[in-house]
DNA sequence: CTCCTCATTGTAAGCGCTTACAATCGATGC
DNA sequence: GCATCGATTGTAAGCGCTTACAATGAGGAG
């Protein structure tokens, strides 16, 4: 005989008592509540998970989902171990194991996903990195799972989402350039095919348009997260009769590349180019002068998902909560010497 | 009706007809089986993972469980999702989920890792940053469970890790620097309760040993894993009647302060202070001169301890196979000029 | 003293799946 | 034509836990 019988039989109680005393079940005589978790902790006793999963019709644990490209691992990691870190404080606290679930990007993601919905292996799920259409978004909205996506999409319905505030970010960028004398402001774009690469490009595109600068697709680069970019870059805003005065980030990291040119071609950040990164990140701390960028909480942005999906969770929803949740974390500005006046501006 | 009963009626056939089929069993009429896997796809049925657990004892998953410290969530971070994305690959292949079991620090590690061992929660551990003493350990082995631990520990017995070989990089670079002419070598350690610190220590005291080199302990510095002991560590390296000529470093990063000071004072990494990093990190890439440092496969390190684990567990181990892995994985160096002959050699 | 109530505990029926064992049936051997 | 065998399928007993419902007994009301 073995769990909870085991525990029964020691007390000499039945099983639905001391499965009673563990849930903390109001109909249980304190004493005996006390015995059992004496003897439960004495004996080392937990409940099997599954056991108890097949008869409450609900796991205690919620799903992260993360892509991983084996091409460059080191590129989403540092980002997801703070957002994790703020997630899992949360989540704990009401009752939930958080299951970081890894996905190598060769193989079939939609359906890895499908799995952990279809088997009712989570409660809940979040999502990272969201594309534009994608297809795991229908998926969890029509299997009635509570989930939260971290970034925006245009599939699914009206969803919770959590996601950085991209606009923000851009138009204070842009202005920050503009009061500088900037008219000609360069951007870079991830390369990959998640959503925020569209919707940083689409607030680069609306806050020029509002300062009433002309959009030249030849100031606009795609990168990836790495600075080898930064000889292409430089030389080519650099030469050509019109050339850029100014640029915007996505990738920070693509600054070391650019520094390296500029110093290269005699020219310094923040005089002969400005430069605002996106996200201050590790790597980038120690350039000089200091890159102009912005700042945020990877633990807020985990809390933020944690929450929103404790919203939709029967378990820990208060009835009266709007379920949808949908918010873009703001950033804020961490002023660098990497930017300044335009030379020859005017 | 629903899960497999549904399926059965669907078909005609009884649940255990479609539990055989849909499990590979053999004594399945090939056409019978067709047809199940056929309406399984059509209907989207999949397995209620807590019913199959339960039925089976095995829950077909493993969990890599590792520590977050909130006060430097960047410290850790992108050295695990290069190993995970190595891990999950291997098993994958194998059948085997990878939960990565995310626990902050602050807190009680010992009991969160419990719980999971005593509910059955997976059929197997991977165990990352382990202690010199670490209960979690013994906790592990008088469970049963298969597990593996990234890093060594002289707690339990004779279980199977995965670590780095910290001595062969230590012996590497003591080598080089005494081949360049350096007899006062520096070393920084990390300042957690990581095994790992200890080891590398120890392996520094070997070393030096070896050839011959008092061991000062005013040439031991301890570090956390950011850039800030720069000053310190230079002005207490050089403003000694001894000065030393080199230093080996446990976090790279720790070159960037380093670099700066030097550079204060005037003075050249690689001419008048060799450093050696212990292993390539991003966020010291750009340094010029590049630091002379090891490189290792985050992929391989994960694959490694993936592979020890599938070695124990009953489903996927081969009979004949020993079930104790022990292995260090090697490091290769990649010579940068931040080391060099010392000045005033001999 | 009896009836009723409330607090506490026990009984037993699942939760959805797997699997040992029994049952069926056509084919084979004599 | 009958026993036998193998291939295939069905029956039903769990896996360890939760929970609706029944049962028990002590104490209070009448």
């Amino acid at each position: 005989m073995r769990g909870i019988a085991r525990l029964a039989r020691e007390l000499g109680v039945s099983t639905a008592t001391v499965s009673r005393a563990l849930n903390g079940n109001p109909n249980v005589n304190e004493e005996t509540r006390r015995k059992v978790l004496e003897t439960a902790q004495r004996l080392g006793y937990a409940a099997n998970q599954a056991a108890r999963s097949l008869a409450q019709g609900v796991t205690h644990s919620v799903g992260f989902m993360i892509e991983l490209d084996p091409e460059s691992t080191t590129s989403t990691d540092y980002f997801f171990m703070g957002v994790v870190e703020g997630m899992q404080a949360i989540l704990a606290a009401h009752g939930l194991d958080l299951l970081v679930l890894p996905c190598v990007k060769s193989q079939d993601t939609f359906t890895f996903l499908q799995r952990f919905v279809s088997r009712g292996a989570v409660d809940g799920l979040i999502l990272a990195e969201t594309r534009r259409i994608d297809r795991r978004i229908d998926l969890l909205q029509s299997s009635g799972l509570p989930f939260v996506t971290l970034g925006r999409s245009d599939s699914g319905g009206n969803h919770s989402w959590i996601d950085l505030d991209f606009e923000g970010v851009m138009a204070t960028a842009v202005e920050r350039l503009v009061r500088f004398g900037h008219r000609r402001i360069a951007v870079t774009l991830p390369s990959n095919d998640a959503n925020y690469g569209a919707i940083f490009a689409q607030a680069y595109r609306d806050n020029l348009a509002r300062h009433g600068l002309e959009l030249d697709e030849g100031l606009v680069f795609s990168t990836r997260r790495q600075e080898d970019d930064g000889d292409s870059i430089v030389d080519g805003l650099l030469d050509r009769p019109d050339p850029a005065t100014a640029i915007i980030l996505f990738y920070e990291v693509t600054a070391i590349g650019i520094y390296r040119r500029l110093a290269e071609r005699g020219l310094k950040p923040g005089r002969d180019l400005s430069i605002i990164g996106f996200r201050g990140e590790e790597s980038v701390r120690f350039l000089m002068p200091q890159v102009t960028c912005f700042q945020m909480s990877l633990h807020d942005l985990g809390t933020a998902a944690a929450c929103a999906l404790l919203a939709q969770m029967p378990s820990t929803a208060p009835a009266f909560s709007s379920k949808v949740v949908q918010s873009r974390v703001p950033l804020s500005l961490m002023p660098g010497e990497s930017d300044g006046p335009a030379l020859q501006s005017g």
